[in-house]
DNA sequence: GCATGATAAATGAC
DNA sequence: GTCATTTATCATGC
């Protein structure tokens, strides 16, 4: 019985929700500047769940994916990683 | 339900690496991710509930019974362990009026 | 129909 | 042992 709450407690969690176009943003564009080395230090997590409005574990979710769909399939991500390089060479230029 | 390694009497399969031996051995490609059946999710859970470290005792029984190797049974218990644990801080959160969500 | 976030096995650092 | 992580799988959004 005990089990049968915590499963239930555990699957309702896993109701998906999309971020908000600013938190992607963000985490793109940390993502992106990173590329060399895309592993945030956990006061990085924090700083980044704090803008973004999500938990730390989400940050961590969110880096987890992203690092092994980019590496599997660089092409793809190709465009959006150029849009952000230039985002964040306008922002270094200014 | 289940195409899993354990589910009956094909008994040796897929692990054994225990290769550490003359060098030139292969880079011995990671284990493929196999989901555990339904059955094998309910023991390891019971057993779980009576004590969340498990000696190496009930650990080869339990894999026998569950036709998962021991390093298998040692590894879930200590994803298990960390679950738990983020359950609990998960707990925290939805309990202290934390405005995220 | 895939994109995306979360979870479940499996590895490795320490 | 913990714990961040990799990888595949799951469940949902759209």
């Amino acid at each position: 019985a005990v089990m049968i709450l915590r499963s239930r407690f555990l699957d309702a969690r896993r109701k998906r929700r999309n971020f908000n176009k600013q938190a992607t943003e963000i985490l793109n564009e940390y993502f992106y500047s990173h590329l060399s080395n895309p592993y945030p230090s956990e006061e990085a997590k924090e700083e980044l769940a704090k803008k973004c409005g999500i938990t730390v574990s989400q940050v961590s979710n969110w880096f987890g994916n992203k690092r092994i769909r980019y590496k599997k399939n660089i092409g793809k991500f190709q465009e959006e990683a150029n849009i952000y390089a230039a985002k964040t060479a306008v922002t270094a230029t200014n | 339900e289940n195409t899993n390694p354990g589910s009956s009497a094909s008994s040796s399969s897929v692990n054994k690496e225990s290769g550490k031996s003359g060098g030139a051995s292969a880079p011995r490609t990671r284990k493929k991710r196999c989901p555990y059946s339904k059955f094998q999710i309910r023991e390891l859970e019971r057993e779980f509930f009576f004590n969340v470290y498990i000696n190496k005792e009930k650990r080869l029984q339990l894999s026998r019974m569950l036709n998962l190797t021991d390093r298998q049974v040692k590894i879930w218990f200590q994803n298990r362990r960390m679950k738990e644990k983020k359950l609990s801080r998960d707990r925290l959160q939805y309990f202290s009026g934390n405005p995220l969500l």
